[in-house]
DNA sequence: CAGCTTACCTGCCGGC
DNA sequence: TGCCGGCAGGTAAGCT
């Protein structure tokens, strides 16, 4: 499930295989592949004949500058990968297992020429679960105006934590509920919330607004801490859905100490991990680290 | 207006 | 064996 770890491995990925590459054509293989004001027409006009010049990214979100001052807009949803057939172009790339991929439901398929080596290539939008998706946004070069509701995240140099505190300390809900709002802070999904609230022993539903000062520090600490550690991992695949852009998958999942797993030994104190839901969601902890607060938000 | 719910979508898995 | 409900979950729109 692509959390900030697996996105930034994407962009880490994507950059030396899309940046100075020329956009020559574009086939858009199902409609809602292509999402926002650009639709299919104005998608591949805004792309044809630019160049990228990179590949950025804030929380979950990705971008792709060209050279007009447009830009490419990506999210993963879900399931969304960016994958490369074998070009030749990177010989030390793993071989993919299967190729075409079985049945991906959204595909876009870009068509790539490096002019200063007339090298070809073909990047292909692929997503299952058709979550994720592209789009063009205009001007949106530097940052995509579609993305300024989206708050800077933990690995973000201007990251201000202070100023985070200071917004979480005004939300009377479940600390959980504010670290999976963008908004507040991007890049944290479900696995990385659980795992932050482990670290940082908080239960979900402490009322935000309650949590001290140094609880706060420490939770968002366990956040940077656990994005670092899964960033150096490759991030997490429990399936074929998240692999990076040569198809490999990360394995933080083995470092995973609450998330998905029930009834197995808390790392620290021995207890049961249990499941609960919140937010329609599962939640994983430790009941005996993260104890109930007085005051609970759910 | 903050807080909360629902729709979107497909694949998988357990139950009957 | 095959159908069906539940679950997985990031985002945004809609509701209270």
């Amino acid at each position: 499930m692509p959390e900030l770890p697996e996105v930034e491995t994407v962009r880490a990925g994507l950059e030396p295989r899309l940046a100075g590459r020329t956009v020559v054509d574009v086939a858009i293989h199902h409609p809602r592949a292509v999402r926002r004001q650009a639709g299919e027409l104005g998608f591949a006009a805004a792309l044809v004949g630019r160049t990228f010049t990179g590949v950025r990214r804030r929380g979950k979100y990705l971008w792709m500058p060209v050279d007009s001052g447009d830009a490419m807009l990506a999210h993963l949803g879900m399931s969304g990968q960016f994958r490369f057939p074998d070009t030749g172009v990177d010989p030390e790339s793993a071989p993919m297992d299967e190729w075409p991929p079985t049945h991906p439901h959204l595909r876009v398929q870009l068509d790539l020429l490096d002019r200063a080596t007339g090298a070809t290539s073909t990047c292909w939008f692929l997503d299952q679960r058709t979550f994720g998706g592209l789009s063009v946004s205009r001007g949106g070069a530097e940052l995509p105006t579609e993305l300024a509701h989206i708050a800077r995240d933990p690995l973000d140099p201007a990251f201000d934590l202070d100023a985070v505190i200071a917004r979480l300390h005004t939300k009377r809900v479940g600390v959980k509920r504010i670290l999976l709002d963008q908004t507040v802070v991007s890049g944290v999904g479900n696995i990385y919330a659980d795992e932050a609230l482990w670290r940082a022993r908080v239960h979900f539903a402490h009322d935000a607004s309650r949590l001290r000062r140094s609880r706060v520090a420490g939770l968002l600490g366990a956040v940077h801490e656990v994005f670092t550690e899964a960033l150096a991992a490759g991030g997490t695949s429990f399936d074929s859905l998240y692999v990076n852009v040569n198809g490999e998958s990360g394995y933080f999942d083995r470092a995973l100490a609450v998330y998905g797993q029930v009834g197995r030994p808390c790392r620290r104190c021995g207890t049961r991990i249990r499941r609960v839901s919140f937010m329609n969601r599962s939640s994983f902890l430790c009941p005996h680290c993260q104890r109930t607060p007085r005051n609970p938000r759910w």
